[in-house]
DNA sequence: TTGTATGCGTTATCAG
DNA sequence: CTGATAACGCATACAA
């Protein structure tokens, strides 16, 4: 058993002052004096003196903590996204003094969690990930009336909550116009799981450029997995077994473009020759100088998942801490970055 | 503000009996009677009662939490070595009732967070993740009394605290014994940070191999950085533009490997025909299907770092809730997969 | 087998 | 400006 410093009575009694005193002063009341202040600071500081959170968290009813709950229910646990998510968020977090609570659990047991931290005073607030249409997680967390924040969109973003998210369609509008122009027509779109938003949002981008375009995308050509390196590289070594392979490759994830390259080289392909390849990029920070480097290498839909985490604490700690403020919604957009792996429509890919 | 459901008094009184009787009902103590216990569980579940956690906190001194420092000192934050670890640990934690705490921080006020999980009673133990040589957080540790587990080696090992690890040094020796097999001579090692004791570890296990073998490691030929994609892949450049190029490479995460990877298709060359690829393969699980298959395709020494995220949890709780006990140490060996990256010395490459 | 009384370490209310 | 005193919600030593 780890064993705790000095408490606020013994500081008190140390001081020669009332407990009451000494709190008010260590939480900067305005009623107390200067000089007993800088006094009861000076001997907080020398006795390393520390509130304990859970005394602390008894009266106030704050943990200063902000929760988040892991679903495992594909295979998949946390990937790469997440955890950079929960990087940025982490850093706000520390900030502003909160803690990060982790808690994985089935999907199906994701409503017991929020009742659990409620019930328990376990968190002050909750980030909701991966929303689905018409998620049941925001009437649950409504209902329970427990912060929370949600990254990407729930309820087509009218509901009456605090969120933010990527304006994925433009981003895949944009990518679908931008290999277009390059001449490209039999594009294959390498999605994220369709049952999540942020996806549907993608692939809705993808068809609303097609159409523009006078064009029919082909669903053959068109895939919603987990964003894995393996899934771009099966998914493209089928593609390019058939008789009209696609001459571009549009993939919702960095690692899904890695398998991409990956396949494609060892087809004898390159990409931006023969196949273009043009990928979401999150910006995750272990592969970051992949594409933040002098020439980028990957031709890419940029935007920080980790900057999306610093914001969405914020966001979060702001609805903890004023609840009677109007909640905020931010749409971002990514930013196009042109590296090599894009080029002219060419060779034997030619549509 | 969430509003907290029903509380231990309230409970009490709706069933007509003292707190006590029903804390005990609750909380499987022996001299409740079974008619009773029966009756009060019966009403909690109704009420959906769950104990308030500060207040169960403030009363017993434990948190049921675990904590994990995040250091962000090199630019990289949470790579997905760490979260994958984590991913492994939260299981663990989930089934035995642990909340997972993250707190990230500047490395150098890592002793701080200690001090201040402890004062502030935040956790009722750590995980001490990437221990260095003469690693002072083992010390600080110990003079708080928190308990904690080390991921990997501190002290050699010898010290009185428990951990696991692999055994990195013989995992490189092996890989590297598997490639002079091969007929290799000029090995590249693409190591990570070697502050870090399993990264020197691993050049130990390298350097050992090679002189067994008689032969001299070329220093030029070994390098050591964060284990990022770009890092294969940058090295690899460098390493093909020399004189006398390696003919296999040695990199200590699947991630480096994948740079490897795409840096030799980009010069022309084949993994596993002109150069000779070798990862070790921390299992990652959104690499996993590209490690998992039925032929694998990456030769690796493999060993699932979920896995001993799961494992260190275990022993992290049990330190925990059984002081007393003493520690345990475990060193897990690595499992070579030999996959279609490696192959006979040939080529231009011969050396 | 059940109940009473007290402590856990803060913050907050209300006097002075 | 400062100080008693009462919550906060639970666990537990001690009585009955």
């Amino acid at each position: 058993m780890a064993r705790p410093s000095v408490n606020l009575k013994q500081l008190a009694e140390q001081l020669g002052l009332s407990q009451t005193t000494v709190s008010r002063a260590l939480n900067g009341f305005p009623e107390v004096s200067e000089r007993t202040r800088a006094r009861v600071q000076e001997a907080a500081r020398r006795c390393d003196y520390r509130p304990s959170a859970s005394a602390a968290s008894l009266a106030t009813g704050r943990t200063f903590a902000v929760g988040n709950v892991v679903t495992q229910s594909d295979g998949i646990v946390i990937d790469p996204h997440f955890s950079d998510f929960i990087a940025g968020a982490g850093e706000t977090c520390a900030r502003f003094g909160y803690d990060m609570l982790i808690r994985m659990a089935e999907r199906e047991a994701e409503a017991g969690v929020y009742r659990d931290f409620v019930s328990r005073r376990r968190v002050d607030g909750v980030v909701v990930h991966g929303p689905t249409a018409a998620d049941p997680r925001i009437a649950w967390l409504r209902s329970l009336a427990l912060p929370f924040v949600v990254h990407g969109r729930a309820d087509d973003g009218k509901a009456d909550h605090s969120w933010l998210d990527v304006n994925n369609e433009r981003a895949f509008h944009r990518a679908t116009d931008f290999l277009l122009d390059l001449g490209h027509r039999r594009i294959a779109l390498l999605n994220g799981p369709e049952h999540l938003n942020f996806a549907a949002d993608r692939r809705r981008g993808h068809l609303r450029a097609m159409s523009c375009a006078g064009l029919e995308a082909d669903p053959r050509l068109m895939s919603a997995e987990p964003m894995l390196e393996s899934y771009g590289h099966r998914r493209t070594r089928e593609l390019l077994a058939r008789a009209e392979p696609p001459s571009a490759v549009l993939c919702a994830s960095t690692l899904i473009a890695l398998g991409v390259v990956r396949a494609l080289y060892e087809s004898g392909l390159q990409p931006g020759r023969q196949v273009s390849v043009l990928a979401y990029d999150d910006d995750l920070s272990f592969l970051h100088p992949s594409t933040r480097v002098e020439v980028p290498y990957l031709t890419a839909m940029r935007s920080s998942i980790r900057a999306a985490g610093r914001r969405v604490a914020e966001m979060l700690i702001e609805r903890i801490e004023r609840p009677e403020g109007s909640p905020r919604a931010e749409l971002w957009e990514a930013e196009l970055v042109v590296g090599t792996t894009t080029g002219p429509v060419c060779g034997m890919a030619r549509s």
